[in-house]
DNA sequence: TCCGTTGTTCAAAATATATTGAACTATTGA
DNA sequence: TCAATAGTTCAATATATTTTGAACAACGGA
């Protein structure tokens, strides 16, 4: 039993970019990098939002490359595939958790008029 | 005659990865970035797409402060924020295009089944 | 002033993405 | 074996984003 995932070179920078473009998936990947690369399962993001939806964003993030799901008994463990995806694109999940991390989300009202 | 930009802290994280998420308005990043950071007119993106549809992207990316857009007489100057979007997001954008300019986009063909 | 150039805006249609609830699967522990 | 746990899948709906064409606006030069 184990999940499909893309290899590096199936992994593609708009793909990555499309899928960290999302509130809840950032939020999820930054609680990731928070927690210092060690894998987390699904009911920790539960404040997120629903199982059924989560269940959704985290195969994106898996689909995307960016994360990786091992099956661990009854549960997933899902981390983040820091060092291959620092392969594939030097500097950029770095620069996007350092951000994601510092900045809690500014909230995110119209700025014109 | 200007148009709205947001500025600094008005530019949020996934909005930015959103705008770029998308394999047309990377690609105007990415030429814009080859084109160190010269400003540049629509018309020199036509082979991406049709006038009215780079019309919108354009307007994507300004609002998401990736691109500043000066009006010149009957014509645009769209140019790469880059100073700024480095101070509010260091590392980011380089990461980005560096990868978009090495990275001719991989044929993004099903890497499953 | 009139025309061509350079783009924009609008509304409609096409497409894609996100969210939900109900039913399901797999594994573990009693 | 049975029930509880952890999470998935499906189909439907809701919502958002892209794309298009037709009509419009602003500027500059003849």
């Amino acid at each position: 039993m184990s999940l499909p995932h893309p290899n590096l070179d199936q992994i593609n920078l708009s793909n990555v970019l499309a899928a960290l473009g999302d509130e809840t998936r950032l939020a999820i990947v930054s609680q990731l990098a928070r927690n210092n690369d060690v894998p987390m399962n699904c009911w920790q993001f539960l404040e997120l939002s629903s199982r059924t939806n989560l269940s959704y964003h985290f195969a994106k993030l898996r689909e995307a490359g960016i994360t990786l799901t091992e099956v661990s008994g009854t549960s997933r463990l899902i981390s983040l595939r820091r060092a291959e995806l620092d392969r594939r694109f030097p500097g950029l999940l770095d620069a996007i958790v350092e951000t994601a991390q510092q900045a809690p989300v500014p909230d995110d009202q119209a700025w014109r008029d």
